[in-house]
DNA sequence: TTCTGTGAACGGATTCACAGCA
DNA sequence: TGCTGTGAATCCGTTCACAGAA
């Protein structure tokens, strides 16, 4: 076991939950690292590698217990509790993740939701009313939120990171198409919808007309 | 020049031109590898590699001309023509993806949607009525869509992606939290709102209580 | 002088190949 | 025999450091 685990290791382990939980909904009950990798377009040496960054969790001849190793990457990824997230902006793509049923599953549960347009704010959206952002030092600290959850408009993003920043938020996702400045101790991750595509484009565009 | 390009260098390009698009509208003409690598929290020698594999596109002793690095970036992703997208899916993830602006500024265009769900078919959303699933194979060809965006839930997923591909589509971004087969020829990406999420937790468990 | 572009050096991640255990 | 776990070897990406252009 290596002190430093590599950050491409942390990233590919969710994508290794999300498989063993598909195949325990089928009833799958042993893995190998050549049938889980066949699943995932990934070499078992690099399965068992990564794992054993982490422990012991096959049994030699056998493969991995499924539950169990679900149980052990939860464990690792530190989803055995919950993450409390607070979600700012709440256009059309706020109000789909306000809605959005998935994260409940995993342990990540929204707790408040903020907006500066009053016609938004008082209104409850998926399982939280909608506040203002002046409350947000209150509430992030009352609610004792985790994560936020950035899906303002890129001109207001800036601002609404300063914000959750100001209120004591540490980890950031942002989706807003803008390039945002945190102080070192703030972990802050991009996604978007657009970001994908425009990487994808680049191994399309030699190929289709 | 080499040949290959690493993929993390093509993850990295959309970063950079969000950062520049951001610096343009700021009114800035000229940016030094190591401003924007300050602003990007990357390395001055990774951009000035990452670059290099596409040509030369700075001035020595003064930078890269802003406006004409956008449009180099732009064509090396393959974002100088259009793109157009179907979506699979018209539930709440779905729904926000239809309604998003941000795709047509870089030149995603959604021109199909699709449901089973008959309260949903028929009805206009966003840029398009949504159509039955059945009728995919016709509307994928007569549109000429590119990119199939999968937001359906998580059991509908395979089914969603072996329609698009039957109806000949090579690129799928998908939403749903699965584990998705497809054939070699076929491009996918994983995206989904939790997944981000579960990487980012593994570096959080240990510093938040 | 300033800052790019890039071979060379370095470091880290992946793959190999096999010892060890069931 | 079958498959894990892991040092060793390999491969690949990042950083260094400097030549060269403005």
């Amino acid at each position: 076991m290596r002190l430093a685990i590599p950050e491409v290791v942390v990233l590919r382990l969710p994508e290794y939950l999300r498989a063993l939980e598909q195949l325990a909904g089928e009833g799958v009950y042993l893995v190998s690292s050549q049938e889980l990798g066949e699943k995932l377009q990934v070499t078992p040496a690099q399965i068992r590698k990564d794992l054993s960054y982490f422990g012991h969790f096959g049994k030699q001849g056998k493969g991995y217990d499924v539950k169990r190793l679900i149980g052990e990457l939860r464990r690792i990824l530190g989803l055995d509790r919950d993450w409390r997230l607070a979600v700012v902006g709440v256009g059309n793509l706020g109000r789909a993740l306000l809605r959005y049923g998935g994260f409940s599953q995993q342990g990540f549960k929204i707790v408040a939701a903020f907006d500066t347009n009053p016609k938004v704010t008082g209104k409850k959206v998926g399982p939280v009313v909608v506040q203002d952002v002046a409350e947000m030092p209150k509430v992030v600290k009352s609610e004792g939120v985790h994560i936020g959850v950035v899906s303002v408009p890129a001109s207001a993003a800036q601002e609404a990171v300063d914000r959750l920043v100001q209120a004591g938020v540490r980890a950031i996702l942002n989706y807003a198409p803008a390039t945002l400045r945190v102080p070192p101790s703030v972990y802050i991750r991009h996604v978007g919808p657009v970001s994908a595509l425009e990487s994808m484009t680049f191994y399309l565009k030699d190929v289709k007309g």
